[in-house]
DNA sequence: AGGCTCATGTAAACGGTTACATGATTAC
DNA sequence: GTAATCATGTAACCGTTTACATGAGCCT
């Protein structure tokens, strides 16, 4: 429902194409709503024929012609009505933990190297977005609002990162830990004759 | 792609139905892998045809019968190999900041109100965890490795939901600040006589 | 009487990903 | 010569969401 606000946003500041739009989301938007080119340009299509963005082309010599969208009055509100209304937490799928619901001792290591590399990534992430606030972000208090909107986007990133961080160092302590050995009275039972009572789940 | 996985994830302690599996998934690996109770039903299928569970119909009187299943050695294989493959960073798709991106001083009030009901939210949701984690993980490092897993998944839990906090009282902060009043020599210009230059990105 | 829990499903619609397509120019 | 950049798109597929369906028993 949000891919074509994502758009409507990012036409606020000036008309864009459907390149231009792409390759913003991939610094921008992008971070927090991930959109590929297919996408844009199917949306431009519909957001267009919905009378909510303005098409013109402008045609090049020794480039393809671009397409520039411009947002209508149309547009700007639907964008400000959908501005208004309520914003469900995200949802956010984390496939390396699931897998870590299947955690035990013969999967341990190759979980462990996963759950470096990932720290590595994160890292990196955290360097670059250091590197854009240091340089774009100096003092927030002095920013206008439309520009503190896109600090505090940039910070949640941040946070984000740091706490990712934070937690694959915990995360690799742990499971570098011995696992304490099990109550001895179980070493020579057969696994089918122990008694099985109800675990508790959790 | 992993939705398959997650179910096969799910049955290696013991066999489940849909049922118990989409009220399970509620309390656990949902929170990081959301799934509703007909994706269920029809992945079953899937993995049964492919025969990496094993269904047995358990006829009851006064209820519906349950259809129960449980992981087959080959389910067990493609379990294990996927746990060996890299994991990507999680995709999270955060409406709100979105939304941030379009602030300005028109819709500042009512960005701050939605920022305040989503602190709520996420305040309810960590006393939930630490009330889960206080109850079920007193101390992680006595846990075997199953159970270490589970705890790391909880545990990202209410990290990411203290940060998430944060983040809101930060932004409820910033955005609550009077925005600095602009260079005055643009009182009295009309905007299009105003030279526009190539304003900065970002 | 109305709503919840147990228990399973089908079907349509929507959204997103992957693959394919074209073609000129510029940089290494 | 090869790859990347500019610039736009179509088509098939897959995964997810939403709506609809059924029916007994239990609780208030």
């Amino acid at each position: 429902m949000a891919l074509s606000h994502a758009i409507l946003v990012s036409l606020l500041d000036r008309a864009h194409s459907g390149y231009d739009l792409a390759k913003r989301f991939d610094r921008t938007v992008g971070f927090f709503w991930p959109v590929s080119h297919q996408q844009i340009y199917q949306e431009l299509h519909k957001l267009a024929a919905a009378g909510r963005v303005r098409a013109e082309t402008v045609t090049q010599s020794e480039r393809p012609n671009r397409i520039v969208y411009e947002l209508t009055d149309d547009g700007r509100r639907v964008l400000d009505q959908w501005l208004t209304e309520p914003t469900e937490p995200p949802s956010f799928k984390e496939e390396l933990l699931v897998k870590l619901f299947a955690l035990d001792d013969g999967n341990r290591d190759s979980l462990l190297a996963e759950i470096g590399s990932r720290r590595q990534r994160h890292a990196d992430r955290l360097a670059r977005y250091d590197a854009i606030m240091a340089e774009h972000y100096p003092q927030p208090e002095t920013l206008n609002a439309r520009r503190r909107g896109r600090y505090l986007g940039l910070r949640m990133g941040i946070l984000t990162e740091r706490t990712t961080l934070a937690w694959c160092d915990e995360a690799l302590a742990l499971l570098s830990l011995p696992v304490p050995v099990p109550a001895p009275q179980a070493a020579a039972t057969p696994a089918a004759a122990r008694p099985r009572r109800k675990p508790a789940t959790r």
